[in-house]
DNA sequence: TATTGTTATACTCTATAACTATA
DNA sequence: TATAGTTATAGAGTATAACAATA
């Protein structure tokens, strides 16, 4: 079995939960990269503008705690975007520090179809697992992240 | 609760298996690259010698497959092992163009303490999860790998 | 003083092409 | 010509410090 092939070759290693971890997630992440490439879209800034759309009028520091990425990391990701038309920085009323980020209708359109395409993405790279399996799955990793 | 709080902040992200799986991973991770540094290890040169140690003798061509990281990338990190004193480069006879990598007793000795220091790293992070439920996530990972 | 967004910088990880020495 | 190891380089992700504008 390929299984047990891996497993000796990687010995000790397969026993790791992180290194399983890190392994599917490079396999799933190294597939995505490809599918949001013609979206001109990296994962980040896909990831920023499902929450952007999601949560319209939010800051970027905001943003930056939700993604858990820095607020200075984020702003070459939210210039992408900006500069692309998808989203917009809005002043806010009564305090000038900060934006309002909110997408145009091309960011929405453009998020309607790059969703499409990580939905098919999700499907073929966890076509091993019965819809079950997924939900189980989802449920252990937000359980960890919980803790 | 805290979960449904975060299933609001990342909205549609939450659906997504590949951004739970980068999540814990980056969190894992996180947490590992704290545990290795006092061993002067990163994780793919703790991951390097524990192949080393399973399997001595075995090529860099061989290693990098198996970790799956490029031949090129693996150089720097085999001249730190073995710079350290770790593994040691040996000739094969017969073909002068590989090397066997194979561990010295300090390697030997030092991924011993390493490794248990990731066990502890291993139980701390997962520590939401039951040994069943650890079991069936190892599972699942694998079985999304094997596809 | 504290906060928001920003710039600059550096370090890690990763991917590719090209080189050398050996076969 | 093909392969093992190597070098150089560039891209992307990430972390920190410091700054200007605003509160």
């Amino acid at each position: 079995m390929t299984d047990e092939t891996e497993t000796v070759r990687e010995g000790e290693l397969a026993d790791y939960l992180g290194y399983a971890l890190k392994r599917v997630t490079s396999l799933v992440q190294g597939d995505l990269v490809q599918v949001l490439a013609p979206f001109q879209l990296r994962i980040t800034s896909f990831s920023a503008l499902t929450v952007i759309v999601g949560r319209p009028g939010l800051t970027q520091t905001e943003l930056a705690e939700t993604l858990s990425i820095e607020r200075s990391n984020l702003v070459q990701i939210i210039d992408g975007l900006a500069g692309n038309g998808w989203i917009e920085r809005t002043a806010v009323a009564g305090d000038r520090r900060y934006y309002a980020l909110v997408p145009t209708a091309e960011g929405v359109a453009l998020l309607e179809s790059a969703r499409a395409a990580v939905r098919d993405h999700e499907a073929r790279v966890f076509c091993a697992l019965t819809v079950r399996e997924k939900a189980e799955l989802g449920r252990l990793l937000a359980k960890i992240r919980a803790r």
